[in-house]
DNA sequence: TCAGGGTCTGACCGATCGGTCAGGCATGCT
DNA sequence: AGCATGCCTGACCGATCGGTCAGACCCTGA
């Protein structure tokens, strides 16, 4: 069988990413992660070049997942761009919860390090996508509500299963976008924007 | 005439207020609080006994804000508690968002510390109140979602006028709001269904 | 039997953190 | 002049942080 293989590279994994769920990022030593595990700290820095590597492998397989959200989401525009955005962003954030809950108010100050750089400007067309690449100001308020809302409820509802918390988001987010190409009485003579 | 009266306790709070909502306030060390300041870090714990009760004459004016809008809904069920909490909340995170942005997700690590325990008891008694004291999964969601992201949004939009601000949100929540005690679908009077 | 590579560790490093303390300095009252 | 008081500081403290390093302990293949 299958006896003790060590496999301490997964264990250390598993243990930084339950006490960066409970503490952050930030909160979270190394001396932390190598108690939880059972072993030194300099095993954990044996195994992962530094801290800043843990925290990219475990958010490896979200990143991934957003940078494909991000590239569908290329040239649609108005309410097919938040109906897009929308669906997509509340099925990452309801797989990946437990990789947001991670990160936990930390965004800020990840994202201003150069690994990261690159997420933060993937977030920002999320977020314009979500305003449907609308710059009135109610619709760049209602986006960045809802997308800081619905990460931090993932981060949250840990116990409700997928399948309950995915509609529920997303017909709140539904409900709440403002629409933005149909407030216009007489539209037919706007078409000429496109061109 | 009030000539350079020193006010080194005024100078030092508000150093901590701009140093905070730049870097939160686990990113900020009395020394750079003092760098900003101009003096050294001993000056700063002579005039406050340590930095959580700096932090904590930072956020006073607003935690008294908070506690009296909790008081203002004890007693209020379903849609008078949601929208009593929901006009509530967003002049309260309006009005202060600069002390919401110090905190900037550090809320979960700082509500934990005894000095702000009864903050955590308000924040979940007003989530409560946003969704109408429903336990429906679909109205706790929502509340969570708005919660958040209105604070969020709130810490983000420094620079939009509180009078754009606030209806904004305002009518993003009134929008996304599950209504809670009023499933019926016909009204009083069914002859004003033709408007 | 021995060499060598993968795994792991205790000891240690420099930096930084929040916080303490004795004392210097200016001012104003007696 | 002498003294008390309020304000401020440099030097220092113990703790903790992320990270380094030489070496010990396996296991395996020659």
């Amino acid at each position: 069988m299958s006896r003790a293989v060590p496999d301490t590279h997964g264990e250390i994994l598993a243990a930084a990413a339950r006490r960066f769920a409970v503490a952050g990022y930030g909160g979270t030593s190394l001396q932390d992660i190598a108690r939880e595990v059972g072993c030194s700290k300099a095993t954990v820095l044996y195994h992962f070049a530094n801290k800043e590597a843990l925290l990219a492998e475990l958010m490896a397989p979200a990143i991934t997942v957003l940078q494909d959200l991000d590239d569908q989401l290329t040239g649609l525009t108005g309410t097919a761009a938040q109906k897009a955005a929308a669906a997509g962003f509340v099925d990452l954030a309801v797989r990946f919860r437990r990789e947001i809950a991670l990160l936990r108010g930390e965004f800020p100050v990840l994202l201003c390090q150069p690994a990261f750089a690159h997420i933060q400007q993937i977030s920002e067309r999320l977020r314009d996508a979500f305003a449907g690449h609308s710059d009135r100001p109610g619709a760049r308020i209602t986006a960045l509500v809802l997308l800081a809302g619905i990460s931090e409820a993932c981060a949250e509802f840990v116990d409700i299963p997928d399948d309950e918390l995915r509609p529920a988001l997303l017909a709140l987010v539904l409900r709440a976008l403002e629409p933005v190409d149909a407030p216009l009485p007489q539209p037919p003579t706007t078409e000429d924007k496109e061109l």
